[in-house]
DNA sequence: AACTTTGTTAACCAAATGGTTAAACTATAT
DNA sequence: ATATAGTTTAACCATTTGGTTAACAAAGTT
């Protein structure tokens, strides 16, 4: 049975370490915390990660590789422009209401750490904005959307889908309302950053 | 001399806090870094300012204190709503430039301890929406802006203005650019991020 | 059954860290 | 000149923290 023991319990670490290292964060995480949740020895943590470092490391690049595929569904998949949008918002909103502390936590360590990012993006599969860069063109070019630069669009749709989650607390304090209505706030943006940014670009045909 | 020494001593010390803490936040400052920073010796960083948590409650507050200005430019001033759109992306993106962990620092600290904001809200000039509100709902009704709710409108102005600073590492991977590059891109939404809205909520005449 | 490998723990350690103390120093007021 | 009040420092201290060690337990191998 050791080795279900074994793979059980370095996963239940890595669920642990996920949990405080994303709600505090590399530097306000304690790994005794983090072995209590995990119900185990603190001396565990370091037989199955040999440092906090490299506990970090492993979390933090299991966030990115949740992240990442989101992500790619603006920049590398080949269906239409807005159609495109209107499904990364849905999902990229209903995915983070699963994972709320994610996004925050990957940001949040990318700007402690700059230089961390190089070790991502020497990855494969690390999301690159080639494609969705001349599909833009395009749709410029065929008069279906005004002229825009593909890098400012990619930026807008980003920041319209990630920082009301980044910002809650900020938000809901200048908004004024409480985290229920706050949530319905959110809900109602799976529709409404789509229709606000195609709005924005879409060239108006006579039919419409 | 002693008093000017003191204040002086005292405003150095909270010069070196802030750098300390918006770069590494609560968790991560250490105080002995904060009193080399500042050139003293640390026991003077617990004469002036208590403990690191006072300390750091008085950075913060002065943080924010920056920031709410810049809040009420959009909140709270009665010029027409696009001059005010135009003229808040403008303002803001050159305050950033100026303070550029600002921003993060205050939304970092705020998702670590959502706590926090009550004390800020009960505080004086906390920035509110109603002015807003109130704005964008006559000019729905003026036939200016196609309908949106105010709370959506805002959300958007903020995320687009802000989230391109707190997203930086992140984003300039993923658009694939160096820091120069990026801080032109970050330039020229000065102007890109107003046009990107009024765009999306403006109700073209036959004039235009 | 003897032994080897893997998993787990309690006890421990050195360094870092926030905070304190008492003494020294500086400048002004008397 | 001297008392006084405010400022600054060196030396300490207790606690926290990441990490190690040695012993033990359990399972697998021969």
């Amino acid at each position: 049975m050791n080795k279900v023991k074994a793979e059980n319990t370095e996963t239940e670490i890595l669920i642990a370490a996920k949990e405080i290292f994303q709600q505090k964060g590399m530097a306000g995480a304690r790994m005794q915390e983090i072995a209590d949740k995990a119900k185990i020895n603190k001396a565990l943590l370091h037989y199955y990660y040999r440092s906090k470092q490299l506990l970090f490391e492993a979390v933090f690049k299991s966030a990115f590789s949740l992240l990442a595929p989101q992500l790619n569904k603006v920049l590398n998949d080949d269906t239409d422009l807005f159609e495109k949008i209107r499904k990364f918002t849905e999902s990229y909103i209903s995915f983070v209401i699963k994972h709320p502390y994610l996004p925050n936590f990957v940001i949040q360590e990318l700007n402690k750490n700059p230089e961390f990012v190089l070790k991502l993006q020497s990855e494969k599969h690390f999301p690159s904005i080639e494609k969705f860069r001349l599909q833009v063109s395009d749709a410029i070019k065929q008069g279906i959307i005004r002229p825009i630069e593909p890098e400012q669009l990619f930026i807008n749709i980003i920041s319209l889908n990630i920082f009301p989650f980044i910002g809650q607390p900020l938000l809901m304090a200048l908004v004024n309302v409480d985290k229920d209505s706050y949530g319905k706030i959110i809900e109602n943006r799976k529709t409404e950053v789509a229709d606000f940014i195609i709005n924005s670009i879409k060239i108006k045909t006579n039919e419409n």
